[in-house]
DNA sequence: GAGCACTGC
């Protein structure tokens, strides 16, 4: 059971990392030193020798790909060589976006620091929440979501010279949607006088851009491109994958430029057989390296919380079968659900004399780095998420780990000096490897990325020209998801008012559209309490050293009707701890001139909303007590973290359906079935049939 | 009776 109230929002620890401050002026001596340290410093990078050719490829032509493992400084030095080449004149931006939004802050930082200026003047970063940039910013990181939504306002990133997409290879669904968009916008600005004549020639004709070679439709960036002109738009695309081809290929042969890293040497050590079970492979190897291997750190890579606490335990029984002498072993487990004070312990350096073991999950592959790891014990597996659009249904599976992420891992132990990566397998099991994770628009819902691009003005999903294109299923399946939420008319554009007011919140669809109607119930305030504590981490933490406290706590605030409600009690007591994402929303919506009221004690009419909102997700009980999703026809169960795990309602809505060790369904509230007759009619029975109907000749 | 990792004008 979840429960006890964090404190605060967990911030990544990388984020408190401490920093010099700003300004500093020039005539002071130490500043002097120090600004000769960093021009040293920045010199001896990989990518400094290739400054000249760099900028001069770039001035020559409009796409690049850079490939290069970390540490070669592109991140940093990159947008400074062409700040000196002039590409930010007219006051033109670089934008530089990551996927995360550690990087995107440290490295601005970073980089204001070399350039000798305060953060948010030339050099600034924005991200959600945080946006450090003013007017004079010309080198701007950011990341990849934020330059999404900036799209919305500015088809044509018009304020951008150029944009490099830092990261590329994770392909997460931001960076693929970004790819897809900046090479139509590309296309559209270095095109600009061609396609201004080509829409004259077919001013009847509403899909201008088709048949330009670009396949993607760009009607709406043209309508609002008359009569301004722009520059055309410098593309950099930067992967530290090995293989720049699928990027090249995508743009349609686009230069590729590698740029050595700073990586040493790290020896990579394969078992001779199969281990049947991976985590005592795991405790014997960290018990041969704390004995036999020379001093430094151990990052062991878990699946999840519950493989690194039960390995942080084997691990402590075994420590005290061992002789006094060697019992200097620290343990620290670093997963994401951890509380930030005990994240940071991962960045101690472990009492002298003492050797360090990690037990992390992917976090450690490439959001954190932690310094001082020389070995790393790699069993082969991860967590991960899939999604399967015909039963709606998320998986959360334990699977081999690709080749790519083989590699992600044993760089980890060459940061620093040479080290040893430990792989759990034999070298023949490598070879069988996927090449690299498949991309996460393969395996996501789809139903955020389609809204987006639908109000882009992308129009026709199935033709978008994606990287790598979903599955006709999965875009089937959102576009249908979509229409059952009112988001798209008839004709499969965008409905006014509620299509718009959906893409521009920053939620997921069902959210959005669950705060739309609640302005009709009157509980928008209790809507956007539920929401925000949906959208985000949960705000509950239940350590198994305290999970009395926990249960005791969680108590205080369970509502018999459900999670929804207990998350309103619990905001109406200590709101103070996670306002930030709470108030963002609650300005989108104030602007959208929704009515924000609240039905104070009646949450009846709450829990009707909740029915109006969640229809699709509603399920009802069997006689074995498991329930019966009614929009798959599915068999689930109620996740225990759930305040009505015990109770026996007949009829629920809930958020999430994942696949674990069982299909479990989260974030749940008892409803009333008739409330469904009369708030989803025209779902219950044969909604999704007229879909089929109606939008047949459109998809095939 | 159980929770990979990210992200959003």
């Amino acid at each position: 059971m979840p429960s006890m109230v964090q404190n605060g929002p967990r911030n990544n620890p990388q984020t408190q990392k401490p920093h010099s401050n700003f300004p500093n002026k020039s005539h002071n001596p130490d500043s002097l030193a120090r600004r000769e340290r960093i021009e040293r410093q920045r010199e001896s990078l990989p990518i400094a020798s290739v400054k000249e050719r760099l900028v001069e490829g770039v001035n020559t032509h409009d796409i690049w790909i850079i490939v290069g493992e970390s540490g070669n400084g592109k991140t940093t030095q990159l947008p400074q060589f062409l700040f000196s080449a002039g590409f930010c004149q007219d006051g033109k931006v670089i934008g530089i976006t990551q996927p995360r939004r550690v990087a995107g802050v440290t490295v601005a930082k970073q980089v204001a620091e070399e350039c000798g200026v305060e953060l948010g003047r030339k050099v600034g970063y924005s991200i959600r929440f945080d946006d450090k940039t003013s007017s004079s910013t010309r080198i701007k990181y950011m990341t990849d979501g934020l330059l999404l939504r900036e799209a919305l306002l500015d088809p044509y990133l018009s304020r951008y010279s150029v944009i490099i997409v830092d990261e590329a290879h994770e392909r997460s669904v931001h960076t693929d949607v970004l790819l897809g968009l900046l090479k139509s916008v590309q296309n559209v600005r270095s095109n600009f006088m061609k396609d201004l004549d080509n829409m004259d020639d077919k001013k009847s004709n509403n899909r201008a851009m088709k048949g330009t070679g670009t396949g993607t439709q760009c009607t709406s960036f043209l309508k609002q491109c008359h009569g301004r002109k722009f520059p055309p738009l410098k593309l950099i695309i930067m992967s530290a994958s090995l293989d720049a081809r699928v990027f090249s290929e995508y743009f349609g042969g686009a230069r590729a430029i590698h740029i050595e890293g700073r990586q040493h040497q790290v020896d990579v050590l394969y078992t001779l057989h199969s281990e049947p079970g991976y985590l005592d492979a795991t405790l014997v190897t960290i018990f041969q390296i704390h004995l036999e291997e020379a001093p430094g750190d151990i990052l062991v890579f878990l699946t999840g919380q519950e493989e690194i606490e039960s390995v942080e335990r084997l691990v402590q029984e075994q420590l005290h079968k061992l002789p006094e002498a060697n019992r200097k072993l620290l343990i620290v487990p670093m997963f994401s659900s951890l509380p930030s004070e005990q994240q940071m312990r991962v960045f101690m350096p472990a009492s002298a004399g003492h050797r360090k073991v990690i037990l992390a999950t992917n976090i450690a592959e490439t959001s954190v780095t932690i310094p001082g790891i020389k070995y790393v014990i790699d069993p082969g597996f991860v967590k991960a998420r899939s999604y399967d659009p015909v039963k709606g249904m998320e998986s959360l599976i334990i699977v081999p780990t690709s080749k790519a992420q083989a590699l992600q891992r044993s760089g980890r132990a060459g940061r620093e000096g040479p080290g040893k990566c430990f792989r759990l397998y034999p070298e023949r099991e490598f070879e069988k490897l996927e090449d690299s994770t498949r991309p996460e628009i393969k395996r996501c819902n789809l139903s955020n990325v389609i809204l987006q691009l639908k109000a882009l003005g992308v129009d026709d999903i199935i033709r978008f020209d994606f990287m790598e294109k979903p599955s006709r299923a999965a875009i089937i399946k959102s576009l249908e998801h979509l229409f059952l939420l009112g988001a798209l008319t008839d004709d499969c554009k965008l409905s006014e008012p509620i299509g718009h007011q959906m893409a521009r919140l920053p939620l997921d669809p069902i959210y959005s559209k669950a705060l739309i109607l609640a302005s009709q119930f009157n509980c928008l305030e209790e809507m956007l309490i539920t929401v925000a504590m949906l959208s985000g981490e949960s705000i509950f933490y239940a350590p198994r050293e305290k999970k009395n406290e926990a249960i005791a706590a969680m108590k205080c605030f369970a509502s018999p009707d459900g999670d929804h409600l207990t998350f309103v009690n619990v905001y109406r007591e200590v709101y103070r701890l996670f306002d930030k994402r709470h108030i963002q929303i609650r300005g989108h919506v104030e602007q959208m001139g929704l009515r924000i009221s609240s039905c104070g004690d009646d949450l009846v009419q709450f829990r009707r909303c909740l029915a109006a909102s969640f229809f699709l997700n509603a399920a009802l009980k069997q006689p074995e007590g498991t329930y019966r999703a009614l929009a798959s026809g599915q068999v689930v169960q109620i996740h225990p973290s759930s305040v009505i795990f015990q109770s026996k309602a007949e009829c629920i809505i809930f958020n999430e359906l994942v696949k674990t060790t069982n299909k479990y369904i989260h974030n749940i509230t008892r409803i009333d079935y008739l409330w469904l007759t009369e708030l989803a009619p025209h779902y219950l029975p044969c909604g999704v049939k007229n879909f089929w109907y109606e939008f047949s000749y459109l998809i095939y």
